[in-house]
DNA sequence: TAAGTGTTACATTTGATATAATACACTTAA
DNA sequence: TTAAGTGTATTATATCAAATGTAACACTTA
């Protein structure tokens, strides 16, 4: 297990995706998931970018993004928090959602599969919720 | 319609993705979908290259690349040309769907959402078969 | 032999990513 | 008032993958 844990966040990075990317991601799931409280602040840019071995400017980018989907506010002096927003998060977290079963739907058409086959092998597959 | 026909095979190709990926992955498909008779020559790289005003290296990568999955067999001096064995096409075909379930699966548990949910909302996307 | 294939090998360019270092702006608490 | 901790911005640099440009080589077929 090579992730760490910082704050009420975890990250395990890798070379696959940007590294902004994957900072994004893992804050914006921790978020969708509920595993944070809603106004929780999240860890200073630097602090983060010390802990992961990052730049801040990398980090920047990440929490730029998070803003950019209102999953977060920035008060300048003060830090970066989650929104309090329930509902901004479950907006988002559908979004997402959406995004993820059209991107596959449309996969499944290319290789020239049919709903129902996409059923029967979505059900083969096991799922530890 | 900004798609490019060039024989047996359509391309439309973007700044998403590298595009030596996105050539692979049209020929792939199309093969995989039963749009083109098993055995089809393809495109010449140069041919293709030039159709798609694209340096022959880098159809040359997505070539190599369907070499690999056996998708395609290349003879040097006369082409690349469609694998005739059927069972090979059926096998990608399968190892790339499962592939997309798994990482759809993946996805939708990293947001939080369970089986039935999933299972919900892949029924409310439309599938123009 | 010539034309059409794939193949290889460079050098080069480009763009995204990431780092480094520094300075600035604001907030909070000592 | 000050110091420490925030985010923000700027500029330069480094790195890497992707893509191009160019050229040559190897093989097959007509």
């Amino acid at each position: 297990m090579d992730s760490i844990q910082v704050g009420d966040f975890k990250f395990r990075l890798d070379l696959s995706k940007p590294l902004y990317e994957q900072v994004l991601q893992h804050i914006r799931q921790t978020i969708a998931r509920g595993d944070v409280l809603l106004g929780t602040k999240l860890p200073s840019v630097r602090d983060l970018a010390h802990q992961l071995k990052l730049n801040p400017n990398t980090v920047m980018r990440a929490y730029q993004e998070l803003d950019r989907y209102h999953l977060t506010e920035t008060r300048r002096g003060q830090g970066t928090f989650i929104t309090s927003d329930s509902e901004t998060v479950e907006l988002v977290k559908k979004a997402l959602a959406r995004e993820a079963v059209i991107a596959f739907v449309s996969s499944m058409k290319n290789l020239g599969i049919d709903r129902s086959t996409t059923e029967s092998l979505l059900k083969e597959v096991a799922w530890h919720e």
